[in-house]
Formats: C-alpha cells, sequence, structure tokens
DNA sequence: AACTTACTTGAGACTCAATCTCAATTAAGT
DNA sequence: ACTTAATTGAGATTGAGTCTCAAGTAAGTT
C-alpha cells in the first residue's frame, strides 16, 4: 500500500520516528469506515496483542489530525470520534439522537453560502463544524 | 419583567420548586450578550456574594436548557457556553479562531438546504450544530 | 557490531469540566 | 407552626484527555 509511504513521509518530514505503534494505529483507523473513539481503538489494538497505551493512541491521533490523515469528530457528548480520509472527499454529518447511527452528507450550496457567510463578517474561513441532529427513519418507526 | 412569570411557570410545569438560587443564576445569564461558560457564571454569582455551588449552577442551567429558556454552546474546546434567548431569533456562531470572537449569524438558504439533506436520509430534523471557524479582520492584521 | 544519543513508549499520576452523594436546609402545602 | 419532600452545597467521584519520567528503542556514528 503507497499509503504507508505518504505516513512515513509525513513523520520524516515532522522529525518523528516512524514505529510500529504509530504505524498500528494509523493501519487501525484506516480498518473500517466507523467513527471511532480513543478508548474504542486503543482496546482493540489492546485485544489484538498490539502493545500501547492510551497516552501513545492520543499522541499519534494528534500527528495523524494535524497533517489531515485523519479527521476528529466532535458530536458534542464529551469525546472525539475520528474518522480516516481515504475516501479524501469532504462532508458534514447526520447523526441520529436515538441510536447514534452516523450519516455523511454533503450539500454544495451549504458549502457556497459559509464562505459568502465568512466573507460578509471578514473572515477567512479556515473549518467548519455541521452537524444536524434527527431522528432515523427505523427509529421513528419504535 | 413578565419574564419571570415565565420562568416560575417553567418550574412550576416541570414539578420543580421556585429557589432563589434558580431564579439569581437565570438573571445572570440573561445580564448580558456574553457566550459564558458555568465556571464563570459560577465565580460571577460567587463574587456579587450569592450562595451557590457549581451543582446547583450546572442542575439550573441544565432546566434552562432543556426549556429552550439559554442555548447551550459546544465550541469543541471542552466547556460549554451558554447564551440567553431574549432576543428568541435563531443564529448560528462564527467563531474567531485566534482572539475566541463569537459572531451569530443567519443565513436562510443554509436553514432550508439542511431540512432538505435531514428530509433525503428520512431523517426528522431536531436540531444542528453549525460553526464556522475562521480568522476575524482585526487578527488577520496582526 | 557495538556505541551513542535523542526520541518514543507506557504505567500511572494528574487535570479539568461536569456529575454525584448525602446530610443539612428550605419551599410550600396542611 | 408543622410536616414533608425537594433543594442546596461541600466535597467526592467520574471520565476523557494530558503529563511525567524511567525504561526501551530507532537510527546515526565509529
Amino acid at each position: 500500500m503507497e499509503k504507508i509511504q505518504e505516513l512515513q513521509e509525513i513523520f520524516l518530514k515532522e522529525g518523528l520516528r516512524y514505529t510500529k505503534q504509530r504505524e498500528t494505529i494509523w493501519q487501525e483507523i484506516n480498518s473500517s469506515t466507523e467513527h471511532r473513539d480513543a478508548e474504542d481503538i486503543y482496546f482493540t489494538l489492546k485485544t489484538r496483542g498490539v502493545a500501547t497505551s492510551r497516552a501513545t493512541v492520543y499522541r499519534t491521533i494528534e500527528v495523524l489530525v494535524r497533517n489531515n490523515l485523519v479527521r476528529a469528530l466532535n458530536i458534542g457528548d464529551g469525546r472525539y470520534r475520528y474518522e480516516n480520509k481515504l475516501d479524501q472527499t469532504h462532508h458534514d454529518h447526520l447523526v441520529c439522537t436515538e441510536c447514534g447511527k452516523i450519516i455523511e452528507f454533503l450539500n454544495e450550496n451549504v458549502e457556497q453560502q459559509q464562505e459568502q457567510v465568512a466573507r460578509d463578517h471578514g473572515f477567512t474561513l479556515v473549518r467548519h463544524i455541521h452537524q444536524l441532529f434527527g431522528v432515523c427513519e427505523e427509529c421513528q418507526k419504535n
């Protein structure tokens, strides 16, 4: 996988060593499209027999987020979820308040309006958080 | 102020007693248009000589938020800010990542698109978080 | 290959916002 | 005034995340 090259280059660029733990954490986040929290990643690695610690998980995720390999998601319940950026396309999230299901969406119109709002107030837009909370079809039935 | 009547009715409706602490906390949040955190509200009351505790502040804010008298704002730095809803109009927030300034904005187009996105995925929209992060005009100069 | 040096790791201590506990207090109905 | 159940508050607890520092290790040097 040539993606591992990119990972190595990022650590090189940051003046950081390329270690087994860092690679494993990156692989774990890339292994699914789920939105997982740090504790989950930590325990999955532990269960899989990979030696690691919370400190290393958090430290590595910090580097990955800073370098845009992973996205941190704050859905307001006090802990971040992380998603890989393998698919590259930007999107926001629609969260079911009943079952926690997370659906990704993209609305170009909204994206443009955001730029407009920032311009109107003299801001240079850096990033945005846009999350819709509602009840999904299945949960509405229950 | 007839707003206090509404406050009393809400506590009545919830089967809660109307106490000096609860009224004072509500007044404190209504006393400015700032976006303040719980600790700030707690200390301001303390400084003003009003006996209270963190527990009471948090418990009261919970009731106020639930009853739509106060809005909780999660700007991603680990602690909620609270704003009063005296002006009634819905808005979202544009936050300066340098100086922390918070500007309120409303974009009808975006509001409509949000409803559309929810519909498209079979969701019933309950609420949303929409925050733009950027650098304000003053901070760009520095 | 052995040596050196500085970066990394991990167990557990610590932080900080927020919640919980429970004895003392108090609102509000009788 | 009496009764009773809700409320308060000091401090303990929780939980996500960060920090500490001795032990481990990557990678360059001899």
